[in-house]
DNA sequence: CGCCAGTTTGACCAAGATCAACGCAAGTGG
DNA sequence: CCACTTGCGTTGATCTTGGTCAAACTGGCG
């Protein structure tokens, strides 16, 4: 879920509708992650480092090969936001304005594969399905988008964070113990809280027993059913 | 601006990288729009009336001939939250989702085309312009989006009713006298707040001059520096 | 050991929600 | 034509959630 561009992706567009776009097709689909490979590179950011910001050019977008991104923003007056975070296998930066409106960091260590947009449009002219992946990684980001946008408006704290863990456990395919990348203050700036609010929180979920908490970058989902419940009551 | 789809759009796409697809996009760009007319039906629906509902199919997208389409969600215990508003030549409703994740409806009476999605993805692979524009428009979608997550996240009630009467004045392309075709309550669920707040904002605005409301409907901006200032104090 | 960054907890405060009343204009039916 | 209703919008009084400020705790590290 989520900016994933698997490899299954590339290669599952609809059938050509006529001869000439088959042929490019066919030919494309095999090539179609060959040639995005061939046009990327790795790059390497340590924790906490920029990886673009805002106001930077967008000639390029990024896939993640390990690490955690966080995607922010920050107000004259010091608040922060974080508008998403990406994970191993996730997409980032695909942007269409010129320049970036928000930043990306490393939350710790990431390795990245960087795509130039150029490029990646011109194959996208070559290769439908390509064109089609990109445009769903764009739609899957925007209904994200959405659901967040529905949880800063009407949620309250506690179904916040609630909704965090499950989201959480649901993209990085964990069970019960979750691994938590992000500081606390991150937490809080995408769920449009304050660290104290997200702790407290934390803290009455551990004291209900719906969670423990071994140390603060490792939580344990003990009852799902109870976090379930805040999320739409 | 926002899922503007005009005509324009459809012609702009970057030079083709082979003869082949040259000559598809050659004669596809002439085709472009009149085959999207040609697989677009047009549809009317009345003040209030659901143009879609959660859950139902995603068989088809829309564009807005006239009036404004409200996107939103409602909580199981009455909570709800307004994702978009759309207006007159945007589009909405091209979802990757099978299923319906929010509901459409009217505000006003409005005046719709409404296209299949199958038959628009098929059109794509023969026309990377058009799959770009649609690509395009899901971006633009996305970074709405995300401002608003900041918003929601972070903003205080008269920064974010400032925000709104700012955006509303840039997207109907007005510059002082505004027509605000929504109630008080769709504001208020878009903007996160209730109806009192946003009412509370919008008359110390007019007190303090920045504003004034000759009926609920009809808003000016007398001083729109004041209105900018509070955005990103 | 002391320091530092990040986390947790407590006491208090304020922005905005809630509850309640009132205003006002557009129907509607007698 | 005028009571009456209905659907919004506006305003005021009070309450609650979550923010602010402050202090203590924890683990890692020089």
């Amino acid at each position: 879920m989520y900016t994933q561009f698997a490899t299954g992706d590339v290669t599952n567009g609809l059938a050509p509708s006529n001869d000439a776009t088959a042929a490019i097709a066919r030919s494309g689909r095999l090539d179609a992650l060959v040639a995005l490979e061939r046009i990327g590179t790795r790059r390497q950011f340590s924790r906490n480092e920029e990886i673009y910001a805002e106001g930077h050019s967008t000639e390029c977008w990024f896939r993640i090969v390990s690490g955690t991104v966080r995607i922010c923003k920050l107000l004259t007056d010091g608040r922060r936001h974080i508008a998403e975070f990406h994970y191993a296998g996730e997409s980032f930066g695909f942007d269409n304005a010129p320049e970036r409106l928000f930043s990306a960091e490393a939350v710790g260590d990431v390795i990245l594969m960087r795509y130039p947009r150029r490029a990646t449009e011109q194959l996208c002219d070559e290769l439908p399905s390509l064109a089609r992946s990109l445009r769903d990684m764009a739609l899957r980001d925007l209904a994200s988008a959405q659901s967040r946008m529905l949880l800063l408006g009407r949620m309250t704290a506690p179904e916040r964070v609630a909704s965090f863990l499950l989201e959480l456990c649901e993209r990085r395919e964990a069970t019960r113990a979750l691994d938590v990348p992000m500081s606390r203050n991150d937490i809080a700036d995408y769920l449009g809280l304050t660290i104290e609010t997200v702790c407290r929180v934390l803290s009455s979920f551990k004291r209900a027993g719906a969670i423990a908490i071994p140390n603060p970058h490792r939580i344990e989902l003990r009852s799902r059913d109870a976090l379930e419940a805040l999320c739409d009551a």
